[in-house]
DNA sequence: ATGTTAATTGATAATTATTATTATTTAAAA
DNA sequence: TTTTAAATAATAATAATTATCAATTAACAT
């Protein structure tokens, strides 16, 4: 929770240092984005801040991440069925667990690839700059469920 | 080059096998997606069969590149801006190389990840299925061009 | 505290990629 | 050949995202 907190204050200085206004809406953005642990949806971003700014526009969700994004504090996920997600936690790449049943996404404790990315980068001449591994499979839960 | 031929009759034999008709429309789209090394997108297919068939629908070619998908037989590369990309020739997940300036993409040789596959699925207790492995960078030609 | 101003917002239109619809055509088997 | 289910062309519909623009407001300077 002081973790979060953190994230929160570390998000907004960002934008500030960078000559952003805090408005309410983007306070509320940054905070949902800096405590969930779930890699929300935008449109799971709205609906939360809806109960507190009825008014909210759902561009304003768009824009907001689009900024914070162009700050590189939070990580966006786009998956190959087009949906996207976003983590305000970890915005550094990091391997992602994903069971196709229930959409669960867990964060891998793998260490970092650079030994691969070193391989790939010598073996294509490439000067590689970020990098993408998603696990796709079948958590637990949905394994019991045997549906 | 042989290959390409032998990568048409495969995926045409599959078809067949599951009862769907050889159409004009659906053998052009087949050869070029086994003989482009390129990555296409579904933009370059319709524009390089419309050469030879000026009629054809653009909804034809989704369509069949869902039909072939299903039967295994590309890959479909759905990127984090949204993009999709279809590789015929190895349609198994395979890592890949993405030069951000010129959007090339160079299959990368690496050994498979079994081995981190195994370590995740143990770490998490997902039973993993499929992966997705891509480094993002500059490639050299970009990189002499420094603009 | 108030005024000023550029940034931000809300509302909505536009865009883009993909999927659905439907009347027509056709590949493949009888 | 004839038959028929599958496939196609043309286009409408959909869904996610981005653009537009008038109205509002955070931050700074009085």
């Amino acid at each position: 929770m002081a973790d979060h907190k953190k994230r929160d204050e570390i998000i907004i200085r960002k934008l500030r240092d960078n000559g952003h206004k805090i408005t309410p809406q983007r306070m509320a953005i940054v905070k949902i984005l800096a405590k969930s642990l779930g890699h929300p949806r935008v449109e799971d971003i709205y609906d939360q801040i809806k109960k507190d700014f009825p008014t909210m526009s759902l561009a304003t969700v768009y824009r907001n991440i689009v900024l914070i994004k162009s700050l590189g504090e939070i990580l966006e996920l786009g998956f190959p069925d087009g949906s996207n997600r976003y983590d305000g936690n970890k915005p550094y790449p990091h391997p992602h667990v994903i069971c196709i049943k229930c959409k669960k996404i867990v964060d891998s404790d793998l260490d970092s690839l650079e030994g691969l990315q070193k391989e790939v980068a010598a073996a294509t001449n490439f000067k590689i700059l970020n990098h993408r591994l998603d696990f796709f499979g079948i958590c637990s839960n949905c394994m019991a469920k045997k549906v």
